[in-house]
RNA sequence: GCGGAUGUAGCUCAGUUGGCUAGAGCGCAACCUUGCCAAGGUUGAGGUCGCCGGUUCGAAUCCGGUCAUCCGCUCCA
């Protein structure tokens, strides 16, 4: 059970399970560790927080697919990229001091780092981060397969499909939204780092030439795109890793990490993987994986640049950002500051009161409403109750019908951020929440 | 996976020399009243005390196991 402390933490985590952001798997069976689900407002924010990466990468750009590629893979796959040898960690245990290391990485092998001993290690045991499962109605040898760890091999062994069927020419990238699973020695801190996680990831496929300017830009952008969707700038580094932390695909890496109560934790790196993933798969598979230049003359194998971000990594971020509490009249209001992009409605809709003259017309601006903007709809008790509900969802905008409503044919706005309130006629609220909104 | 802590209504908790049908506040639902920022009144729903087993005439309370969460060790979207 979470500590019940008021802190950041404790209050985001319990919004979640209270008003039905994140459940914990499973949980009428005592749950099931590192796997979470997304309730009914969990669901719209997250597919929020997708379809604003797919926005910006795919939709506003001419130099970037989409694709989505499948889950489940053969081993040749993984054996090209370099998984299967390098997401595998040998560790051992220290019996005196209790602390764990990886084999590989001690200076000598009989000599705990933490406690001095010499001989106090258990036996290495072999972790590897894949799941690893059977295909087919036989179990055995030729059947076996696994859940991606990353959804970017996707892109490297369509890149011929897509180049042959999209005519694009380097630069351009291939994206891709979907989850991905590693079996994480220490899963924890909520949904940070899980199993099963979704990932959004661009393969940005550029001349060997214009590598490094590209990195550069990548790095910008994705940098912007976290600021523009609300979280504050000194909650927002970049964090270039040192050469010893470098992936074994890449060549350079830069993460963008957000400021978690814990400290500083990545939400997305963009990596400079060259050539390596295109070059492993041309080796391994036969094939050639390459572009060749019309007007040059030249072939060549493009160097690749990755954004690779967590889905719902980020989602916490941009909960964990939005949490605000503040003093109204004695008593503290709770506030998602959500960018409306994010919010998992747009618009509540609340009849002033439940008496049946006021139904008709508020379930008229809801369908009004329902074909533009995910809406809520609230009769149960008082106005300022459920006011002070939407606040905690980070509902933009309330919709109030009141009893002039039925002879003014207007309705009062209410804004989340300022509580301020506006009487609007109701044949105008869809432009007015448009151009409010403002996410066009 | 290892070490430490924790696990009673949706939430916060109370409940020990083991003993009647397990309580409170908040929240939730219905009705009355009110009619724009968590108002008041009445009524009500909801718990095999994480799960399994043991000790006992009797277990939320003692013992064992297990599951889950949190904090360290490790990791990275």
């Amino acid at each position: 059970m979470a500590s019940s402390e008021p802190t950041l933490f404790n209050q985001v985590v319990n919004l979640c399970k209270r008003r039905g952001f994140v459940f914990p798997s499973a949980e009428i069976y005592g749950g099931f560790r590192s796997t979470y689900d997304y309730g009914p407002l969990g669901v719209l924010m997250l597919r929020n927080v997708k379809d604003a990466w797919w926005r910006s990468m795919v939709q506003m750009r001419s130099d970037v697919v989409g694709l989505d590629a499948a889950i489940l893979s053969p081993p040749q796959i993984w054996e090209a990229s370099g998984h299967l040898a390098n997401f595998t960690d040998p560790l051992v245990d220290c019996t005196a001091c209790k602390t764990r290391h990886r084999e590989d990485q001690l200076e000598d092998p009989n000599v705990c780092p933490t406690c001095g001993k010499e001989g106090t290690f258990t036996e290495a045991r072999a972790f590897n981060l894949m799941f690893k499962t059977s295909a087919g109605p036989v179990e055995g040898a030729g059947t076996e397969v696994y859940l991606r760890p990353e959804t970017a091999q996707g892109m490297f062994v369509n890149f011929k499909n897509v180049l042959e069927t999209i005519r694009k020419k380097p630069p351009f990238g291939i994206a891709q939204v979907g989850k991905s699973f590693r079996n994480e020695i220490t899963p924890g801190n909520f949904v940070f780092r899980t199993r099963e996680f979704e990932q959004m990831e661009l393969e940005f496929f550029v001349p060997p030439d214009e590598a490094d300017t590209w990195y550069r830009y990548w790095m910008s952008e994705r940098y912007q795109w976290y600021l523009e969707l609300g979280v504050p700038d000194d909650q927002l580094r970049m964090r270039p890793h040192d050469d010893d932390e470098l992936s074994h695909y890449s060549s350079g890496t830069s993460d963008v990490e957000f400021m978690f109560p814990w400290g500083w934790g990545e939400l997305e790196g963009i990596a400079n993987r060259g050539d390596y993933d295109l070059k492993q798969h041309a080796e391994k598979s036969g094939q050639k994986l390459e572009y060749f230049d019309q007007s040059t003359g030249e072939r060549y194998v493009p160097h690749c640049i990755e954004p690779a971000a967590g889905a719902t990594r980020s989602m916490m971020a941009f909960l964990l950002a939005a949490y605000d509490e503040e003093k109204v009249n004695d008593d503290v209001r709770t506030v998602l500051r959500l960018h409306p992009r994010l919010a998992p409605y747009k618009v509540a809709i609340l009849p002033l009161s439940k008496k049946d003259t006021l139904l008709p017309v508020s379930e008229e601006v809801l369908k009004l409403l329902q074909p533009h903007f995910m809406c809520d709809y609230d009769v149960t008790q008082t106005i300022g109750k459920r006011y002070r509900r939407q606040d905690e969802i980070g509902t933009p905008f309330c919709v109030t019908v009141d009893f002039d409503s039925l002879d003014d044919r207007a309705v009062t706005v209410r804004e989340r951020d300022s509580m301020e309130q506006e009487r609007i006629p109701i044949e105008e609220l869809v432009s007015y929440l448009t151009q409010k909104l403002g996410l066009q």
